[in-house]
DNA sequence: CCATTATTGCAAGTCTATTGCAAATAACAC
DNA sequence: GTGTTATTTGCAATAGACTTGCAATAATGG
């Protein structure tokens, strides 16, 4: 059972573990794509979830407040995507252009970066999104 | 004048160079903002120059065909942001989360990086993504 | 200048995401 | 368990970015 659906986080900031966030969490356990939340919406309807669209949008956003999803914006697909944070590392991805498959890049490249990036411009770098788009092994 | 004013690149593919198109492009040049849809929109409008929204939607995306103009997706923005080419590197950006100023970051560090993502997942890498935001220096 | 064909403006539509509000339900005290 | 209360949900409506259909307009080539 994921630590994430006994709801400490939850209540810890006077939220309620409900069903439908439930079922989202498990959802996205045993998913290992990161899903937009028309994905979550349909394959919740699939699994006989009752939920609403909004309904996953709210819980999304929720469950991206307390730290237990990470929203990503991936390169010019025009919707955001969540994936369990679980304690997994930093990381980016990379997706394939024809049949949008995401696969997971266990690394990221970016703090020496970003001490350089503030001393030239002198801002404080406070986040990035790094995103790669190509041709996976099956559709090339 | 720009070279880009002129048409050729227009004309090579059957396009025509209209007062709208060359108003978006002097636009950009002399803005040194990358600048989203609604932004051209209205500061044409306070230029005088009569323009549509869907027309610039429409220019945007020709431009972009001939590689006149690049496309960015910054952080989290929900909107894209248009920049002229005009021969320039490659590069990426930072933006500030308060004040929305987004600075030219010259440089980019991925090429090595690519050749490694390559070599793990066997895709093809066909482009990225790399947007930083942050606090600018006036506003920390 | 004329004919052809690309381009524009307007209206309507699509898609992602958000908001208001009444009804449902989880948490908690008893 | 029962009842109370605040959170959460579903539905309808709305917002914002962007696209499409189509008739009217305007740029090019001869």
């Amino acid at each position: 059972m994921l630590e994430a659906t006994t709801g400490q986080g939850l209540r810890a900031t006077g939220r309620r573990m409900t069903r439908t966030r439930k079922a989202v969490l498990a959802l996205l356990e045993r998913t290992h794509q990161p899903l937009s939340a028309s994905e979550i919406f349909s394959q919740l309807q699939e699994a006989d979830v009752a939920i609403d669209l909004v309904t996953v949008y709210r819980t999304v956003n929720v469950l991206k407040e307390i730290g237990l999803v990470v929203q990503l914006d991936l390169h010019q697909e025009g919707q955001s995507r969540y994936e369990l944070k679980e304690g997994r590392k930093h990381h980016h991805h990379i997706r394939c252009q024809i049949c949008g498959k995401i696969v997971d890049l266990l690394l990221c490249p970016l703090k020496k970066l970003t001490k350089l990036i503030e001393a030239r411009t002198q801002f404080i770098v406070g986040d990035h999104t790094l995103e790669f788009s190509g041709l996976c092994p099956q559709c090339q």
